[in-house]
Formats: structure tokens, C-alpha cells, sequence
DNA sequence: CGTCTATTTGAATGTACTCAAAAGCGGTGG
DNA sequence: CCACCGCTTTTGAGTACATTCAAATAGACG
């Protein structure tokens, strides 16, 4: 039998699980027996449009994007996935069914994957996880009614700022492209929206 | 002691209840314990902006909805839950802080209310409801995701085609208004919308 | 019946898009 | 190391979708 220590890449996902639910030691290497460490390069695909998602994944390092396509061929971004963030067609791993999401790689990245069948052997053999991923999804659920609102009421500046707000430690690692296709504007616009009214304070110069 | 026979108020919810997991008779009586029958008024609040959220609702008749308002006093409605619905803020529920919704009836409806307080008693105490609710958050999830996306990506015309698919009982008991609100459009431009192109097949009219 | 709210309609305006073309930038190969 | 290629960013002119404001009409409810 393998023994399933766990190693250095596996520290911030027991940080993060730690946060919500405590796990007994065999408990622990019983959880990890299923995760699977991957590495993928910059524009690696990890799901495209119409496959059924079959692992939900955990960034280590690195970032991922998931995004929608339309008929013109343009991108909507629903989310980025920085280190410590998990990521994942969730339609397609619920029903089992082809998903409309394509995922991929923003930068190098090390990910940490596990399989919808293992999930659910976790679910069954570790029942507190049911504990652990509903308070995610339900924190996920929170943070995706809050854009859904900002999208219908907010103009795009607006949407930008809250995209700065959301991923602090994107915004000067990423193109403008693809905070476009975030916030839901053409590259065209969002560059003249940044230039022109450069956010300047007045006051700063506010000489008598 | 009281023991609490389920009543026909219970029947819907023990109905969603019993599509995800299985409960036995004393399991079933200990969480309806938990649970009060509310009767509420068209126009009558149940949340208020910058109140916290102590109940999860469960709608047995009528129809509740959440909505957001702007600096300028416009609309944005989150959600509607007809019977057979749960709505809450889910923000305010899990920080235990004031949120930003409002929540109020559409119609006369009856409700099945949860307290926050009781709702951590029943995942203690049966743990199968953090089953439960984690595929109800999962699946409100993936609709808000869709949703957020629809939002950035599709013109008024398709996110009203949209709600109609949605909400399909609701399309002709709910005011134009409330639709605009939902969509995130202007009354005005709604009724223009629905006027101009009355979406004629010419197919039907086509003479040689 | 009267009042209040929802709906309709029009004209002027604004936010964001489309299309086009030029300039900038990064990586790759010779 | 430079030249080239592809992709991103910038900029402009014209356009489209949706808003604002205003006013008239229709509907709902006590």
C-alpha cells in the first residue's frame, strides 16, 4: 500500500480545508489518496467547450481562467482562478453532462485535481466534506449573485473597479484583453475608458 | 412535549427535502421543530436593506423576490421564488452581517421559515442536511453563473427571452415592471420592446 | 368614482460597439 | 542581436442599443 504524506504541494489546500472543517490524520491521507498533482503550461487547455468536466481543480500556483464563447466568437471570463482558488465547469460536474465552459492556463501553473467519482467516494467516506464544499459553494454562490446584479446595473467603469477590488494581484499580470472580456467590453473600449478621464484628483493640484 | 406531525404546509418542502436525501420518521419530526408557517400580505417585507437575515425562506404559495436598489432608486430583482422556492440574502445568512437586499411578496403567500440558529442546529444535529443544502447551493451556483454571464453577453431582447424560460408561470402573473427590474432594462424600453417587432413569423403571411 | 401606479409613445441623449487602420510589444528564429 | 511575425493596444468615425425626460393613456384598487 502507498502511504499519502502529504508533501509541499498539497499545503495550501489543507490550509484551506483546515479553515472549515478538521481533519483526523488517516482522514487526511484518505483525502489526499485521491488528489492528483498536475502541471500545466501557459494556454493549456484543461476543459473545452462541450466536454463533461471530470476533475474539480485547486490552483497551487499559477492561474486559471473559465470562460463562455458566443456565436461572434467573443470571450466572457466567469471567473479567474489565483493560487489557493478552486476551479471547474460546475454545471458539467453536477449533472455529468457536456458543459458550455472552456478553462485554461493564464500562466504555468501547478493544480491540484480530483475526479467527480472521487469526489463523491469523499463525500461518502468523509461526510464533514459536505460540510466543506457547501460553505464554498455557498460563498461562491454569495460573490456570483453580487456580480450577477453588478453586471445589469453597473457601467463598465464601475465593473472595472469591482474587477480590481476582486483580483488585487491580477491586475498588473494580466492583458487588458482579458479584464475585458471580464467585465464584458471590447478591448477597444475598455483601452479608450483607461485613457481618456485619467481618475485624476483635482484636489491634489488645487493651487490658489 | 410537542410532537410535530407534519401538516400539509410541510408537504412541499418534505417533498424537495425527500428528492436528495432520505430521512427517518424521528429525523424528519426533529427538523420540522425547527421550521414556522408565515403568512404574508402582497407588498409586505420580510428583509429590508441593512437588516440582517435571520431566516432561510421556503415558499409554500405566492411569490417572494430579492432585489437590489441603486443610488437612483431603481430596481434590480435578484431572484423570484414562487412555491416550492427558497430565497434568503444568502450574504447576510452566512456573515451574520446587514445585507444588501431587500425581500418582499409579490402576491399573498405562505412561507416556511428556517432560523439561521436552527439551521446550524439541523446540521448538527443531522448532518445529512449539509448534503441537502450543498446540492441546493451548487445548483443556485451554477444558475447564477449562467445568469452573471448572461447579463454581460446578451441584449435585452435574449435576457427576456431568458426569464420567460425561467420563470415560465410567471410570464403573465407579474407586471411588466417587475420584469424590466429583472432583466435590467427601463420599464420604458421593455414596453417599446415587446411593441416594435412583435416577433411575426413572415413565414406563416408568405403569398406567392 | 377618484387616485395611484403601470404602460405606452416620442424626441433627445449617452454608453458602448463595429470597423478600420496604425502603433506597440513580445517572443522566436536566423 | 536584430528582424520579423503575431497579437495587443491605441485612436477615430460612424452606428446601435438602451436611457432620460416628458406627457398621455390605460388599469387596478379601495
Amino acid at each position: 500500500m502507498f502511504t499519502y504524506l502529504p508533501t509541499m504541494n498539497h499545503n495550501l489546500l489543507l490550509e484551506s480545508i483546515s479553515k472549515h472543517i478538521q481533519l483526523e490524520d488517516n482522514e487526511q491521507q484518505h483525502f489526499l489518496s485521491y488528489v492528483q498533482v498536475k502541471k500545466v503550461k501557459k494556454k493549456e487547455y484543461l476543459l473545452m467547450e462541450g466536454e463533461v468536466n471530470h476533475y474539480a481543480m485547486f490552483v497551487n500556483s499559477g492561474c486559471l481562467r473559465s470562460y463562455t464563447m458566443d456565436k461572434n466568437g467573443f470571450h466572457y471570463i466567469q471567473q479567474f482562478a489565483p493560487e489557493g482558488w478552486w476551479i471547474g465547469d460546475m454545471y458539467s460536474l453536477i449533472t455529468k453532462e457536456p458543459g458550455k465552459l472552456c478553462i485554461d492556463a493564464l500562466f504555468d501553473s501547478e493544480l491540484l485535481l480530483i475526479s467527480r467519482v472521487n469526489l463523491d467516494r469523499v463525500y461518502k467516506e468523509i461526510p464533514k466534506f459536505n460540510f466543506y464544499f457547501r460553505v464554498l459553494a455557498e460563498k461562491s454562490l454569495v460573490s456570483f449573485q453580487t456580480r450577477a446584479m453588478e453586471n445589469l446595473s453597473l457601467h463598465a467603469k464601475e465593473r472595472y473597479e469591482k474587477f480590481c477590488f476582486r483580483y488585487p494581484t491580477l491586475i498588473d499580470k494580466i492583458s487588458q484583453k482579458q479584464v475585458a472580456a471580464y467585465i464584458g467590453v471590447t478591448p477597444e473600449f475598455l483601452s479608450k475608458m483607461l485613457h481618456k478621464d485619467p481618475k485624476v484628483n483635482s484636489d491634489f493640484f488645487d493651487v490658489d
